[in-house]
DNA sequence: TGCAAACCATAAC
DNA sequence: GTTATGGTTTGCA
């Protein structure tokens, strides 16, 4: 049984699927039906699930947790995230994401050459982000650092780098999966705008 | 700048 | 199987 969570905090909503061990989904936005349909759009079909009005304790605590990434404030929670019904592919992408720091972005591209494949497919995956905001979707942009899409819209992605500014000077290489992956400072980003 | 062609895993048929 | 679909990239005029 997958249950699922919302709770408005400072008038955003946020949501949760978890079952007993993982989070199944996760998800925000302004609009509360749009949030709760977003979840349910990415539970596994034939699964059955509930809506809960009131979260649990354990569930208010992962909420919790999606509003401090939201408001830039943390990184790298180490959630229990439910991703064996995932295919391979998908996975490696989403862990890949989940590399880029706090402070920092990077492209389709850079993705696509640390997990093999193609920048369209990359954004495929983005699109469909099951772990929004846990898996930084918002900190891959396009490769002449304009912003490229979101799902909760651009101005909300613009606003979270805004919230995790850190102002980093110099480029950044992880390893993920045995690759390199280039992560450049926000401001790369945010010096669009100004 | 702007456009066209290459790109690549998924989901839907 | 096949096709359609992008949150892209690159090259070229």
């Amino acid at each position: 049984m997958i249950e699922i969570y919302t709770q408005i905090l400072d008038s955003t909503c946020f949501a949760v699927a978890l079952t007993q061990q993982q989070i199944v989904t996760s998800s925000f936005g302004a609009n509360q039906q749009t949030v709760i349909n977003n979840i349910l759009s990415k539970i596994p079909c034939n699964t059955p699930f509930q809506v809960f009005c009131e979260p649990t304790l354990s569930a208010r605590n992962v909420l919790t947790v999606l509003k401090s990434i939201y408001d830039g404030k943390e990184d790298n929670p180490n959630l229990p995230l439910a991703t064996a019904h995932l295919p391979s592919y998908t996975k490696k992408v989403l862990k890949t994401t989940a590399a880029i720091p706090l402070g920092y972005v990077t492209t389709y591209g850079a993705i696509a050459k640390a997990s093999g494949g193609g920048p369209r497919a990359v954004g495929n995956i983005m699109a469909g982000n099951p772990f929004a905001p846990i898996i930084p979707c918002h900190r891959v942009v396009k490769s002449d650092f304009t912003l490229g899409g979101y799902g909760g819209g651009l101005k909300v992605k613009l606003e979270l780098l805004s919230r995790e500014s850190r102002s980093f000077e110099t480029i950044k290489h992880i390893q993920v999966n045995g690759e390199q992956l280039e992560a450049f400072p926000v401001e790369y980003v945010l010096r669009n705008f100004t």
